[in-house]
DNA sequence: CGAAGCACGTATCACCGATATCAGGAGATG
DNA sequence: CATCTCCTGATATCGGTGATACGTGCTTCG
C-alpha cells in the first residue's frame, strides 16, 4: 500500500494523491486505509518514513570510506541524487508540512551529525557537529528544492558543487578536495565576468566571442 | 480579493485555502473568482505575485547604502525576515509548485543579480553574477524553508548568519584589494600568470599564444 | 461448536474545484 | 426612446475527495 501510494505520488502532476486512488490501486476500500493510517496525513507520513528508510539505506551503503570528509562530500551528492530521482517523495519529506515531517528532519540530521562527529574526531571540524549539521542540511535542502522547482535555472551540477564547497569550507578546517583547488579556473571565471560587465574596447567583437569560448573551456576543464 | 486570499492563507493551518472561503470573505460567489483568475492556480499565482511585489518594495526600501556588499548582506537578512513574517506566503512563493511560481524565482534572481553586478563592478565578485545569484538564492531559500519547517531546530539566527557568511565567502573576494584600479586588467593579469605556471591542456598551443597576446592587450589598456 | 471480536465493504455526509446556464444592467445604435 | 449586445454576477449542479457510521462475513478461541 505504501508502495502504491509512492508510485501514485511519483506519477501525479501536482504532487498530491487521493486516498481513493491508493485504495483502488491496492484493491481495497477507503475505510481500511483509515483503519491502518488513521488519516491521510498518517498515510503521507508513513510514505515519507518509508522514503526516509530508503534514503538511510542508500546512504548507509555509501559510507564505507575511512575518510569522513570524503563520506561527507559523497553524502551531499547522494542527497542531491535522491532529490533528483524522487522529486515528489523528496518534497514530501523536506517541504514544510504542518504538524508533520519532524521525524524525517530529525533522522537526517542524526545521520549527518554522525558523519560530522567522525570529522571532528580527526580535527577537521571548526564548530560543533550539531550546528554544522543544521547548516549543511539547510543548504542542501535549499539547493535540492530549487533544483526541483526550477530545473532550468538550478539543475547545473556546478551549482550544487559550489554550494557544497562553500558550506564545507565554513565548517571544515581542510579545504575540500575538489573545491576551488584550481586557481586557473577561478581566474578564467573572474576575467569572463569582468569582461562581460565592462565593455572593454581592447578586443574586437569576434575576438571577445572567441575569448569567451576559450574561457568557458578553461572553466569547464575537469 | 487578493488581500482576503492572503489573509486566509496566513490564517490557515495547512497552508491551503478554498475558493469558496475567499469568495465568501469578499462577498461574491465562485464564478466571479473563476472569471477573474480563471483557476485556483491563477488565484494563487496572483497572491504570490502580490507577495513578490511587497517583497520587492521592502527590498527596494532597504537598498540605499553605497556599499553593495552591505546591501547584499542586508538583502539576505531581509529575505529571512520576510520568510519569518509571512511563512505561508513565503512557502507559496518559493516551494516547488508544478507549473507555477516561475515569475517569483525569476524576479528575485533579477533583483539579486542587480546587486551582485554592483559588487562585481567594484571587483568584489569571483564568479559571474548569474551564477552567484543562483547560489545565494538557493542557500537562502533552504535556510528559510528549514526555519519554517522546523523552527525548533533552525530558528537560531546564528545559523542564518553562518550560512550567509559561508555562501558570501564563496563568491566574494576579501575586501583587502580595495584600491584595485581596474578589475578587468587585474583579472587578465591574474589569469595570464596562472596559465603560465600551470600547463593547462584545455587550449592548444596556438590558442594559448593568441590568448596570451589578447591578455597582454587587455592588461595594457589605458 | 458457538460466540465474540475484528476486518472489510456499503452507503453516506460535508466539502471543494469547476462549469453550464440564466438574470440584470450599461452602453451603443437606429 | 426602443432594442440589441456585451459584460457582470448569481443559481444550480457535476464530479471528485476526505472522512465516517453502520452492517456483514470471517477468524479465532473457549
Amino acid at each position: 500500500m505504501l508502495d502504491a501510494a509512492e508510485r501514485l505520488l511519483a506519477a501525479s502532476t501536482d504532487y498530491d494523491i487521493s486516498t481513493r486512488a491508493v485504495c483502488e490501486a491496492v484493491g481495497v476500500t477507503q475505510p481500511v486505509l483509515y483503519r491502518i493510517f488513521g488519516d491521510k496525513q498518517g498515510l503521507l507520513d508513513a510514505v515519507a518514513d518509508a522514503g526516509m528508510e530508503r534514503y538511510a539505506a542508500q546512504k548507509a551503503a555509501l559510507e564505507k570510506t575511512g575518510d569522513p570528509i570524503a563520506d561527507l562530500t559523497a553524502g551531499w551528492d547522494d542527497h542531491m541524487a535522491f532529490a533528483r530521482d524522487h522529486p515528489a517523495l523528496y518534497q514530501l519529506m523536506f517541504t514544510p508540512r504542518p504538524e508533520s515531517g519532524a521525524a524525517t528532519y530529525r533522522r537526517v540530521l542524526d545521520l549527518l551529525e554522525a558523519t560530522l562527529v567522525r570529522c571532528a574526531a580527526v580535527g577537521a571540524l571548526t564548530t560543533d557537529p550539531a550546528n554544522a549539521a543544521r547548516l549543511i542540511l539547510a543548504a542542501n535542502v535549499g539547493v535540492a528544492l530549487s533544483q526541483i522547482a526550477r530545473p532550468r535555472l538550478f539543475s547545473d551540477p556546478r551549482l550544487s558543487h559550489e554550494a557544497r564547497d562553500a558550506v564545507f569550507a565554513a565548517v571544515l578546517t581542510e579545504p575540500s578536495p575538489r573545491g576551488q583547488a584550481d586557481p586557473v579556473r577561478a581566474a578564467a571565471r573572474q576575467l569572463r565576468s569582468q569582461l562581460a560587465l565592462s565593455g572593454t574596447t581592447a578586443l574586437e567583437d569576434a575576438e571577445a566571442a572567441l575569448l569567451d569560448r576559450w574561457l568557458d573551456r578553461i572553466a569547464a576543464e575537469p
